[in-house]
DNA sequence: CGGTTTCGGTTAATGCTTTGAACTAAGTCA
DNA sequence: TGACTTAGTTCAAAGCATTAACCGAAACCG
């Protein structure tokens, strides 16, 4: 009972969100609260700049509605995805457009948390300050890390690729700085951002299937992220598809990610091609290669041709398993492949999964590029005003106006 | 919010529920209610006959607290296994203690869904008798079916085993009965009763693992069962373990069923076997026999260490994407292999998981017999009055009472 | 053995929030 | 211009949870 004025303003703020602009009438009715109460909550929320009214709709024969968004420039949120070579940092403001962005590259492919970590509070300072923007107005800070990471407030990440065991890099960046700093996971968050804003959109039940050297998935169970026990499920690449097949990096034998991660694909090319690598100067252009010589080369288009067989399988396990409203199928090996033969692996897909659950899915391609990750990372401090209802920030800008401008004054409106 | 008492009284009664006696204080503190509301909710719910004091607790310098808990007469439950061979219908009290029970052949394993309605009635008709329990003190009906089942009111159930395509149980139950009615699942009603009373207890992400003829999973992800979007997720017997692997009934090749369920493992035996199959009279005798002659048969040990193996690689599987805290093992094939083999199970599992999400989780076996498939279908309408807060009935019997008792009464109580 | 302490539970007053209904605003159409 | 529609606001009323003061039942202690 203490919040459901939280809980309302969630609502009301989640749905003009995600539904678009919106009039009172349209939200009371979809969200099952009474106009008086929306009237309310909406008008407390324009007075705190966190809605704005968008333009009216005209009406035949009756007072024209007035259309409500989420106002963007109420706050900023900053996005960071740190991969294995690079940090990248981006400023977007609360719908989501891209306003400043900066990058780093990293040392080494196992770089230092502490290094890491000034190249984020670097990023974070320069991208906020070249968009103009007042640090106070920024929300929040969401950063994707290639591992897993706990749900804590610490946010403690294990990330064998980066080399990092137990840091806790939330708890790291609050000691830098004030704005509220939240980590994740690199897959859920671009999982996130092709939910929110690519492919998934909505949609409540979707995996987000994500191919490159290494292979993982973002699962969206009604609406939220599946996270497991411990934050770590979603881990695709390493279900066995081939019992006793290749070895994997992961130890273990036949998993999917020793067969249609890009790795696993190039080794698989240059065995039938009596021995010699494709061409090309890393992982990415040795793919396109193989792709691009798909129609003349018979050994090329054998490989992809397995390579979808491949895919279907692991596909198809996941149809199955989570019985999802649509596969979104991404990562840059994921594009390059899906690409080139979707419709292959759709009927690959079919073959090993069931007739009801295949049919209820459908797979397409991540529709955002692969910079998207640090716009997923941005999207964790929106998801948290929006589910807070904004009643946190307008308590802090309140208690913070009322300190300066009224000493004495006890508790100013929601300060309480 | 117009339901917050509701809610307020669900959470109340779920915990006391779920977490046996407990004295009004412990649930103050443990639902985040104040004592004052606890002891409002409390006293109207015991003056509806919902809840009941159950004995003291010494103390040590204080005033004893009252244990209160969920009064197991308050009404009755009935819970129903239509399975392929015949119709099981049971009646429970809250407490899920059995009262009585009905089990009826059915004529074919392809039987007509008004044969089984009539067995359903009969059935329920039968246990209320017999256990002496008034019609209208019974709560609901649960009837578990082994095919999918949509989650709508009808309650359309697609099942191919026994020919069913698009049957919509639940209307035609309502067309007959007063008392309400739910459907479900077989594989989940079981993972329900797992999860509440047998091996699962006390966690929120559990997978329940079924082997028998066939092979299928119940997922639970924090607390409730994941669906999917058309509620036929954890299909986990045709997830594909080994690509281009022994043809499946499914139609597929490679799928974990072919490999793990008893007709996969006995046909296995066959050829291992120059041509000659185990004995027995039927499935379940012959899987026996090969597990008893694994100490001396170096033919039957080889199947079964390779059954522990594939079975290793599909509960990896479910390992890795779903992250639990605990899966447990059951069916009846699941259960007579695992009670001869864990450990080679568990270690072919950890063989074919990744570490961490491995050590994460514990594999055990079923605790409740396969009769279980009855009591989790009895479980759903306890779960209904749960997540109720017993509001629906108190509303329904207030009504009744006050319009038998006072006609010109315009509304009692709760009955707004 | 009676007072004190301690913890469990109840009761009354208070304040927050939603809601329903009346009401105002802003249009169209005849 | 006036009837009619639809959108949005205002205000009194009702429902709830919570706070804080208040009983009750035991053990401890001098």
């Amino acid at each position: 009972m203490r919040d459901v004025r939280r809980a309302n303003r969630a609502v009301l703020l989640t749905h003009l969100y995600r539904s678009g602009p919106l009039s009172r009438h349209e939200l009371a009715q979809s969200t099952a609260l009474s106009q008086a109460s929306v009237s309310n909550l909406i008008g407390e929320m324009i007075g705190e700049g966190l809605v704005e009214e968008a333009g009216f709709v005209e009406s035949d024969g009756g007072r024209p509605r007035v259309l409500l968004r989420v106002a963007p420039g109420y706050g900023y949120v900053v996005g960071a995805d740190v991969g294995e070579t690079r940090v990248q940092v981006e400023l977007f403001d609360l719908s989501m457009a891209p306003l400043a962005k900066a990058e780093y590259p990293l040392s080494s492919t196992t770089p230092k948390p502490d290094e890491v970590l000034d190249r984020l509070l670097d990023g974070l300072g320069s991208v906020v300050d070249r968009a103009g923007v007042d640090p106070a107005t920024v929300l929040g800070l969401g950063v994707a890390v290639s591992g897993v990471v706990e749900r804590t407030r610490d946010a403690v990440v294990h990330a064998q690729t980066l080399g990092w065991e137990g840091v806790p890099l939330g708890a790291m960046l609050r000691r830098d700085t004030d704005i509220p700093v939240l980590v994740d996971n690199g897959a859920k968050t671009l999982g996130q951002a092709e939910l929110w804003f690519g492919a998934g959109r909505g949609s409540r039940h979707v995996v987000v299937a994500l191919v490159g050297s290494g292979v993982g998935a973002s699962v969206v169970a009604d609406g939220a992220s599946y996270r497991g026990s411990h934050s770590s499920a979603g881990e695709w690449g390493h279900t066995t598809i081939a019992y006793d097949g290749c070895a994997c990096r992961c130890g273990a034998h036949g998993c999917l990610e020793a067969y249609v991660g890009a790795e696993g694909i190039l080794e698989r090319y240059r065995q039938a091609n009596r021995g010699r690598p494709a061409p090309g100067a890393d992982e990415e252009s040795a793919l396109a290669a193989v792709i691009a010589a798909a129609p003349t080369s018979k050994t090329a288009a054998k490989v992809l041709d397995d390579t979808a067989g491949y895919l279907g399988a692991g596909l198809g396990t996941l149809v199955n398993l989570f019985n999802p409203e649509r596969i979104v199928l991404g990562g840059w090996a994921g594009l390059a492949l899906g690409g080139a033969m979707l419709p292959a692996i759709r009927e690959a897909t079919a073959r090993h999964a069931l007739r009801q659950p295949y049919a209820q899915a459908t797979i397409e391609l991540c529709e955002l590029g692969p910079d998207a990750v640090a716009m997923g990372a941005a999207t964790l401090p929106v998801a948290e005003l929006l589910s807070d209802g904004g009643i946190a920030r307008a308590a802090a800008l309140a208690g913070a106006g009322g300190g300066a401008g009224r000493a004495a004054c006890p508790t100013p409106a929601r300060a309480r």
